[in-house]
DNA sequence: AGAAAAATGTTAATTATTTCACAATGTTAA
DNA sequence: TTAACATTGTGAAATAATTAACATTTTTCT
């Protein structure tokens, strides 16, 4: 299942999170345009998605809420998880750690760090912060490969360097300061203004 | 300047934010392929943005750093300037708003809204949380046109309705709830756990 | 039973975005 | 003064993503 443009990654994501709600709510099949509604796309969009990852729904009855939810898991996570670190405990970190812990299964932040002495040793969420100094040797001994950096903008090129050393594979970047990592690592970067930006400027031309 | 792609529009504010940055360091001229280097995209990419807005550089000089800043201010912002406002001031609320602030002069976070009775008439970095009930009043009387949803997921329908009829033009949701909004809005979302997901898929798949 | 309706699945067409390739031209160095 | 170089600007090609169109199948209705 390697080739599947990366919108569809994303819009898989979105579809699952939809689909456990509709499944908390005891539906057990849903349409195409169902999903549509809710995701603001088109039907054929979602149809076309769920072709590429080999579903076939029922005709005239749409798609088994559960049986989708469990195919978009094999896809999208890891089988034995992965272990997640957030760099940074300001007012960002902690509102991602709390909408994180315990939403996946599969995805777990297990540590995260700061320098302030005053954070190290307490625990977010039932997560513990140790020391950025400890970083290396946590990140090796808890098998954390993936790395979300919410530390001061000038300090995320110095951080981003020493999780690469450390092993990271993967690391989402929410500082305004974009870095730079060897292509081994993929890293994805999202600003909150740009999408601000965006808006404003949309809603000017209509 | 109209048919800007939406991928442009989200790089030149990326560039923005960057050239400011060279700007304050001193730098006057700046090449595409530097640019291209802080986004991690190529420089024809760069050149071809540069290229829509209709701004030309100097060969092989690049281009002038201040004016580029102050043509994409023109294409990009407002203006009157936009006032904006936080719903929600919990973490992620408070985390935007002391991110915003004083960051872009066209854009201003005017109020910020919650139902807690305790986070009601204080300040958040300078802004004052206004009672929900209030909403639809202030946004009239102070003109906010775009509004940042940051409130727990199951209030997002009710408060995206309150807030189109309040005469909100632009909404960026937060919650992990999509919300529907009239065509006339634009509607902009985005959730944390699809980029990890995006993430932990493209770090399994090199 | 047959016709109409409502879905899915998919090929082909379209649209959006990125990249290639290279002409044009100013700069540096010999 | 000329050659080599570096950089911009852009048409054309390539790639990525979305949408249209429709055949197919199941269900429902008469
Ligand atoms: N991408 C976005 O949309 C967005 C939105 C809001 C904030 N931000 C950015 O996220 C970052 C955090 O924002 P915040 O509001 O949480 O700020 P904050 O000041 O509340 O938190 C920063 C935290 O990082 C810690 N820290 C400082 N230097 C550190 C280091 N070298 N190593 C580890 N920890 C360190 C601080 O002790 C603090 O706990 C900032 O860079 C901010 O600009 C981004
Ligand atoms: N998109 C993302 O990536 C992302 C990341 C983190 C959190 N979130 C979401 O953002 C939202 C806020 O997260 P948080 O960590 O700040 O939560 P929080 O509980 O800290 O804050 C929520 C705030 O909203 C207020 N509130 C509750 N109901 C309200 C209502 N009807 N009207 C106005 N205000 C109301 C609460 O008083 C509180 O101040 C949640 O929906 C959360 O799931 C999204």
């Amino acid at each position: 299942m390697k080739n599947l443009p990366h919108k569809t990654i994303e819009r898989l994501s979105q579809y699952r999170r939809a689909l456990l709600l509709c499944h908390a709510k005891g539906m057990t099949y849903i349409y195409s345009h169902e999903i549509a509604k809710i995701q603001h796309i088109t039907a054929v969009q979602v149809r076309r998605d769920i072709m590429l990852i080999g579903y076939t729904g029922t005709l005239r009855k749409g798609y088994n809420v559960k049986e989708l939810i469990d195919l978009i898991g094999q896809i999208i996570d890891s089988k034995e998880g992965i272990n997640v670190c957030v760099v940074g405990i300001g007012n960002l970190g902690r509102a991602i750690t709390n909408y994180f812990s315990g939403k996946r299964t599969k995805l777990s932040i297990v540590a995260v760090f700061d320098v302030d002495k005053g954070k190290v040793g307490k625990k977010y969420h039932g997560i513990e912060c140790f020391d950025l100094a400890d970083m290396t040797k946590i990140i090796k001994e808890k098998k954390i490969e993936i790395a979300i950096m919410t530390v001061p903008g000038e300090d995320a090129p110095m951080i981003s360097d020493m999780l690469v050393k450390a092993g990271i594979i993967g690391m989402l970047n929410y500082t305004p300061k974009p870095v730079n990592v060897p292509k081994e690592v993929y890293l994805e970067e999202y600003d909150m203004i740009t999408s601000l930006e965006k808006v404003a400027f949309f809603v000017k031309t209509h």
